[in-house]
DNA sequence: TGGGGTTAT
DNA sequence: ATAACCC
């Protein structure tokens, strides 16, 4: 895509030579082998992907003839995202319908209340990109974090041994900077800027998706570069650009990990900008945010991050949460709570996993606080409850009424008139079962199996525990 | 502002 | 259990 400038005589020269050692022995104590001595001090290569309009994606997979028409998902009466053929014509994510309808009449709107198909496809899509490396984190349903370093590094091995002299970069660059041969941490990223079209590539060919990418050498940077140009393209940061790309944002709340609340406390010291945050005093920062948050957030504002890309790995809980105009009787709780389980029970049922723990969380009507009066209660699930998760049937369903309308109760005083607008219910602590009891043949059985598929290497989470049917 | 998720305190 | 963060 992006022109690549072509190597001057100099480029040919020096970095592609195989070095003494092959460039895997550690360094020379005094060596002056530029390879040698770089990599000790390699970057991190970090790539980002994330999709485009998920929801509105999979709507139209699943309904073709949706795909050249202006397409918005809905969720009670707000549009939560929508194509490219809406955004042309002035539908913007998170819209109410009624602004929507009004920009554009010929809206068409499909109902994304239930999470299930994008859940579906957000972990195909997780699962694609562990195929390729084991550090995948996820962000959301339709966000993923990829640590590539070790993939660079072989192939940059590779590319080292077999002589090769040329690298061609992957879509843009930021800023379109110019790439430097002699420079190995421009080298890694321009091949790390390969693998994330290949990702690309994977995805769309096996999903039917499409997305952007960003590569750069930690999460924060890769990130925002990952949206620097927009539908189904990719762009590589290289160091030199990254003061460029982190002043760019105007605000503090567009820095990921500064939210609503620390920006509020951010303005109040009259800090409204990257720059602002930069330049100001450490010490009064900690006084006013806590060592900890003043020091990551100051640290983000120089576009420094060394948090690591942690597997994510099935999930750690299962929820299901529904609001509503009204609920105001115990009997409608418990038709709320009724209508929720079933389809969170399978969700368990099919992941394998037992919960131990239960939440109800609820949303009390107020007119003045916003939106943030949520409170909940938990407790642990009683273990001959636990046992019965392991089998198929809903025996657990009315006992579980039971414990959550309890924990309803202990919230709420169903004496006194009450009015909620959302009920949540949520199984977390889930733990493998187990199957294997020392001295039971069952132990055994078990252990070769897991044995056996741990050789394989990669996305075995979700492979062999995945009981969709039988 | 939906219907989800995570981690830190 | 809540509060913050993310989408």
């Amino acid at each position: 895509m992006e022109p690549f400038p072509p190597p001057t005589e100099e480029d040919e020269e020096d970095w592609l030579r195989p070095q003494p050692g092959g460039g895997a022995a550690p360094p020379a104590p005094s060596g002056h082998s530029k390879s040698v001595s770089a990599r000790s001090t390699a970057c991190r290569v970090i790539a980002h992907v994330d999709l485009d309009c998920f929801y509105a994606q999979v709507e139209m997979i699943r309904n073709p003839e949706l795909r050249d028409k202006p397409l918005g998902v809905q969720q009670k009466y707000i549009v939560v995202t929508c194509n490219y053929e809406a955004r042309k014509l002035g539908v913007k994510k998170l819209m109410s319908v009624k602004d929507a309808k009004e920009k554009c009449p010929q809206l068409i709107l499909v109902n994304g209340e239930d999470l299930t198909p994008y859940r579906e496809m957000s972990y195909k899509v997780t699962e694609l990109l562990g195929e390729f490396c084991p550090l995948v984190e996820r962000l959301g349903f339709d966000e993923n974090f990829v640590d590539i370093t070790e993939i660079v590094e072989k192939r940059l091995n590779q590319l080292q041994q077999s002589g090769c002299s040329r690298v061609c970069v992957s879509g843009h660059v930021y800023n379109h900077q110019a790439i430097n041969l002699l420079d190995t941490t421009h080298v890694r990223l321009v091949i790390g800027s390969q693998i994330a079209e290949e990702f690309r590539e994977a995805i769309y060919a096996r999903l039917g998706l499409t997305g952007c990418a960003g590569v750069a050498s930690n999460k924060l940077l890769s990130k925002l570069v990952s949206g620097t140009f927009k539908p189904n393209q990719q762009t590589v940061l290289l160091p030199e650009s990254c003061q460029d790309l982190i002043r760019s944002l105007d605000h503090i709340q567009k820095v990921p990990g500064i939210g609503y609340k620390t920006t509020k406390r951010l303005e109040t010291l009259g800090v409204r900008n990257v720059c602002d945050l930069q330049a100001f005093p450490s010490a009064v920062l900690e006084k006013e945010l806590g060592v900890s948050i003043a020091q990551r957030i100051q640290k983000l504002s120089y576009g420094e991050d060394d948090s690591p890309v942690t597997p994510s790995g099935p999930p750690q809980s299962f929820s299901d949460e529904d609001s509503f105009k009204k609920c105001s009787s115990e009997v409608e709780v418990k038709e709320k709570i009724e209508e929720l389980l079933p389809n969170l029970l399978d969700r368990i049922y099919k992941d394998g996993r037992q919960p131990h723990t239960v939440r109800l969380t609820i949303r009390q009507f107020s007119s003045t606080e916003k939106w943030f009066n949520r409170e909940s209660r938990q407790c642990p699930i009683p273990p001959h409850l636990i046992q019965k998760f392991g089998k198929e049937s809903s025996s657990v369903l009315s006992p579980m009424v039971d414990i959550l309308m309890k924990l309803f109760r202990k919230m709420v005083d169903v004496d006194q008139p009450f009015h909620l607008t959302l009920v949540s219910v949520c199984f977390s602590n889930l733990k493998d079962l187990p199957s294997s009891k020392k001295g039971s043949i069952g132990f055994y059985l078990k252990q070769e199996v897991e044995g056996a598929s741990q050789g394989e290497g990669g996305a075995s989470w979700n492979q062999n525990c995945n009981r969709t049917g039988t």
